[in-house]
DNA sequence: CATTTTACTGTATATAATTACAGTAATAAA
DNA sequence: TTTATTACTGTAATTATATACAGTAAAATG
């Protein structure tokens, strides 16, 4: 998608704060009014320049009828993590799910689909969405999401050190694991902040 | 607020689905040949009918000028339920939090804040939200959030009949509540259908 | 029973809005 | 240097849209 130039990018964005304050998109007079066009047609081509980087849609014979081409958005929830590639890669995002600051306090990065039953113990049972906050700030007691040698697994941070970092899980029938850094690959993705469940 | 007749509301809905799929709102042409109508008067005089009782306004000489009137509220968490008067009496209402959609598969009516530990074994921990939908069709094997002699309490049923209803708690340490409905008083108000849980 | 409200049809018109065509001028790209 | 792109003015035609006025008929209301 070629970038918008200056005055593209300004149309676009009266077009947004229009759709938000009123309602409904401008029209080519009101465009022209808000940046002094003396010319209606300045409007209509800055218009048809953006549609055709693929910014917006035009309706053809429809008054107000311009469609923003919105890029997919809302937080994205992660299935089954192919090894390797980041947890966050395009083929691992199952779907999106809209942003809603106030339902989770904490802002987060994206949703993860749990598997297994280590973590039932605190109430995180197969197939919740634990939301995932990536940061560095790591504390012990936190449910945590690591990556242990390319395999993604959520447990509870007990120890961290240089020399040794243990998962607990949260399930007797499963055992600490117990990583030292200088041999295996460890990295955490992020603290779980949240959690989301569909019953029924 | 006055109320709607059923067409006015046919047309308020209408109006907002249009604008959820195209963006803007639709002309009273638009609103006639989809509801059939072969004059365009005939949406227009709903049109003043709706604005008349305060659910939209109209923006005179604007085209596709319809502004709909509403504050969106959303989903209203429960926190106490206050012993006696409806579950969703505002007095009751903590706070809203925005619907959206995708995030519980199923519609939630409102969420409930719950209190104690009668139900860790499915999950269910205190201080979650529990998603709950109003629906007359209880399923036994369902969590359901149950009024009885004006205390609600989330539970599963167990048992359903006109003689002994059974509600279970999900904890070894808790005994089956036994009611039988025609000496108290039982109601449901609804069935669990989503969890939220607040971590960190 | 009279009156109001709801729910339309039918006609008409002014204006709102899209959109095509003909230009000008500055700047960026080939 | 030629060509394409950006950024407009100006005019005008056609269509889209709002909206007024004159009715009809059934249902709800007082």
């Amino acid at each position: 998608m070629k970038d918008l130039t200056s005055r593209q990018r300004e149309i676009l964005e009266l077009i947004k704060s229009h759709l938000k304050e009123k309602g409904f998109p401008p029209t080519r007079a009101d465009i022209s009014r808000t940046l002094g066009f003396k010319s209606h047609n300045a409007a209509e081509q800055h218009l048809r320049a953006i549609e055709k980087k693929g910014f917006i849609s035009i309706l053809a014979g429809a008054s107000r009828g311009i469609v923003l081409n919105e890029e997919e958005q809302g937080i994205p929830v992660i299935g089954l993590v192919a090894a390797g590639g980041p947890i966050l890669a395009q083929e691992n995002i199952e779907k999106r799910i809209p942003a809603s600051q106030s339902l989770l306090s904490e802002n987060v990065d994206y949703y993860l689909r749990v598997k297994g039953d280590s973590m039932v113990d605190v109430g995180i049972f197969e197939e919740d969405l634990i939301g995932v906050k990536k940061t560095n700030d790591i504390k012990v007691g936190s449910v945590v999401v690591a990556r242990i040698n390319d395999e993604v697994t959520v447990k509870t941070l007990k120890k961290l050190s240089l020399e040794e970092v243990i998962l607990k899980a949260e399930n007797e029938n499963y055992s600490d694991i117990k990583v030292n850094p200088s041999v295996d690959e460890l990295n955490f993705e992020g603290t779980c902040v949240g959690l989301l469940r569909n019953l029924s």
